[in-house]
DNA sequence: GTCTATACAGTGATAGAC
DNA sequence: GTCTATCACTGTATAGAC
């Protein structure tokens, strides 16, 4: 416990590379496409040293998208706990969909090196049924993501749980297909609409998402 | 032509088995958690028939892709040509969205062995950045994809086209993430939520994105 | 042309020496 | 703890049989 916490041990500095060298890789060449002995090469330890420190790549990859996806948890929290009702404020519900995904979008897709692609990451882990997947999004997200949907209940008191649940999930849909930011849009329209333009997603998505979450209940 | 044509040759027989056989496991395990070996063993082939007849894995992938998809695009234009505004009838919106989800939920979800799962390829595919995923997919779809969002522009006459395009971005991505259906609300809400039943999905679906794409422009 | 057997260069993982 | 050597396995390529 003691080794893995000083900073600038040499295990410590091992890891920190390698997380560092891995980061850079995936984003650039996608999960598949580069392979350990890469990363380790440009990270200047020895290709077992993945194994030993994380177990396997798939580890390696968990504990990267771990790190970088608290601080989007904690900004969510810390963003739900300044909503409130307040003459001149924004209704509720655009103060709680906004805070729920203004972080996901600027800490998760132009925040440092890495961060240009783990909206890119965390689409493709999003579609993924595999229990690994799945484990190390509940574990990153669950917390805030449930407070999120236990408060947009609350702001709309008529609408039944289960609908709640479901517009819930086309939110999530939305959110992580504007990260994706796969260019399908760009190849079916006429170029307006450039998903990774973070400010306009996020003035589009939230009048859109409210109007769907106040539709009658069918 | 005429032998890859005939049904019943030889070589027609290898190749159904072997698209066959990959449907299928590819639906059971993911892509990347099968191997050629497996598949060609369950096709009663030869390993290196999978390279002679396809040219790699990849485009084995994308044979198996389109012989699925092209069904979806032409149950689309089928229903749109059908859709017109007339007294009794829904909105011309609501006509819209429905014909061009329902196909991609009944087709792509339950029909025949491998459709149980072609959602979650496709939506693996959606999210990918990679040149030969948004080839497969233009291929497949931009056709039928184009009809609509120009249909969808025409019926709401006073949104401006980039909002039009951003809106039908954001019902990608609920369509996508919907039939993935990767267990992520299930495990943050409370179960109410089940993606994989078609008729409830297209039932919530509908009316949220009318009423998404009904908002003001910003 | 179709299919087979086999070889090849690459991968992630690991046992055991130091 | 770290490294070397090696393992089992992958997708792909090819020479040659039918």
């Amino acid at each position: 416990m003691d080794a893995i916490e000083r900073p600038g041990s040499a295990q410590e500095r091992t890891v920190g590379r390698i997380l560092t060298a891995a980061a850079r890789l995936f984003a650039a060449r996608g999960l598949a496409g580069v392979g350990l002995r890469e990363i380790t090469a440009e990270a200047g330890v020895n290709l077992a040293a993945v194994n030993y420190h994380f177990g396997s790549k798939e580890r390696l990859l968990e504990a990267l998208f771990l790190r970088r996806a608290r601080p989007i948890t904690e900004e969510r929290l810390r963003l739900l706990a300044l909503c409130r009702e307040a003459p001149g404020r924004p209704p509720m519900l655009e103060q709680l969909l906004e805070a729920f995904l203004r972080p996901a979008f600027s800490l998760g897709l132009e925040a440092g090196v890495d961060g240009a692609t783990f909206g890119r990451l965390r689409a493709r882990l999003s579609v993924e049924s595999e229990d690994l997947y799945r484990r190390i999004l509940s574990q990153a997200f669950n917390a805030s993501t449930r407070a999120f949907l236990d408060a947009v209940a609350a702001a709309l008191p008529d609408l039944p749980r289960a609908e709640v649940e479901w517009r819930f999930h086309f939110m999530l849909g939305t959110m992580i297909y504007t990260m994706a930011d796969s260019g399908r849009i760009q190849s079916v329209g006429d170029g307006l609409c450039r998903p990774g333009e973070v400010e306009t997603a996020l003035a589009r998505l939230v009048p859109f998402l409210c109007a769907g979450f106040r539709a009658p209940p069918t």
